[in-house]
DNA sequence: ATGGCAGGGCACCCCTGA
């Protein structure tokens, strides 16, 4: 089993790219995605299933939007937070080969001054909230997904440039550690990377170039999944080709 | 200190992202 994290910024233009990806990746059980920027009409759902894998999708116009696609069937779809009253279309949630598959797109915040920032710490509050509930019946989870938060400074290219603002602020931070505090383990941190391991980079001033980026997207997963981990990275490769989202794939993989 | 790049909506500029 596989499972995989993409920020797509427009599924719209991003699909053929990811398309490729799943083909490349033949052993993905399934991928999340964030920022599909696509209301359901227009989602490009029969030509995944064409390609030969289920979906399962919550979008809206120009913003945000969510999807999960899987080689195996979904079960038990929930759509957004059900203790958070949210227009966004922020999560989306499948049961797949018995694990609980989530897909978050954590708000950005904007600025630590924006109403977007309380915004997103409230999201984060009703986040943990449902992990909790959720870890009393599934005790195989995956929190997967662009989380907005850089959780050490080690995640950050130049802490001197990010520190101060948002997804780095101790209080999200410490809502990234609260779910931690729920049982959850950041898989990528259970193996030995490079130093400078980023999952975003700046679209401006040759950011990835220079690896001036930030690791803001994660798998979260529960014991039982800890125990069965094999590995988890950080997969370059399409940021590196001609129209790239600003987010590259993360994925971990596990014995079955 | 600022803006830089990209996508989308919608209108030829603005908003958002991180």
């Amino acid at each position: 089993m596989r499972f995989a994290t993409w920020n797509v910024n427009s599924l719209k233009v991003r699909l053929p790219q990811v398309l490729e990806w799943l083909a490349a990746n033949p052993d993905l059980t399934a991928l999340g995605l964030q920022e599909t920027k696509q209301e359901d009409v227009n989602f490009p759902q029969a030509e995944i299933e064409a390609a030969g894998f289920h979906v399962a999708f919550a979008g809206q116009k120009t913003y945000n939007g969510v999807a999960i696609i899987s080689r195996e069937p979904l079960a038990d779809v929930q759509i957004n937070l059900p203790n958070f009253d949210d227009p966004q279309k922020r999560l989306i949630a499948a049961t797949i080969s018995g694990v609980r598959f989530i897909s978050a797109y954590i708000p950005n915040g904007q600025a630590l001054d924006s109403e977007k920032y309380p915004y997103k710490l409230a999201w984060l509050e009703a986040l943990h909230a449902y992990i909790a509930d959720e870890l009393t019946r599934h005790p195989q989870l995956i929190l997967a997904g662009d989380y907005n938060i850089a959780p050490e400074d080690r995640d950050v290219h130049d802490i001197t440039k990010w520190e101060g603002g948002v997804l780095v602020s101790p209080p999200e931070r410490e809502a990234f550690q609260g779910l931690i505090g729920l049982g959850l383990t950041d898989a990528f941190r259970q193996f030995e990377h490079p130093e400078k391991s980023f999952s975003w980079w700046d679209y401006r001033g040759f950011s990835f170039k220079k690896n001036a980026g930030l690791r803001i997207d994660h798998l979260l997963i529960t014991a039982p999944l800890v125990a069965r981990l094999t590995a988890s990275d950080i997969d370059r490769e399409p940021r590196k080709v001609e129209r790239p989202s600003d987010h590259t794939p993360v994925w971990a993989a596990f014995s079955s």
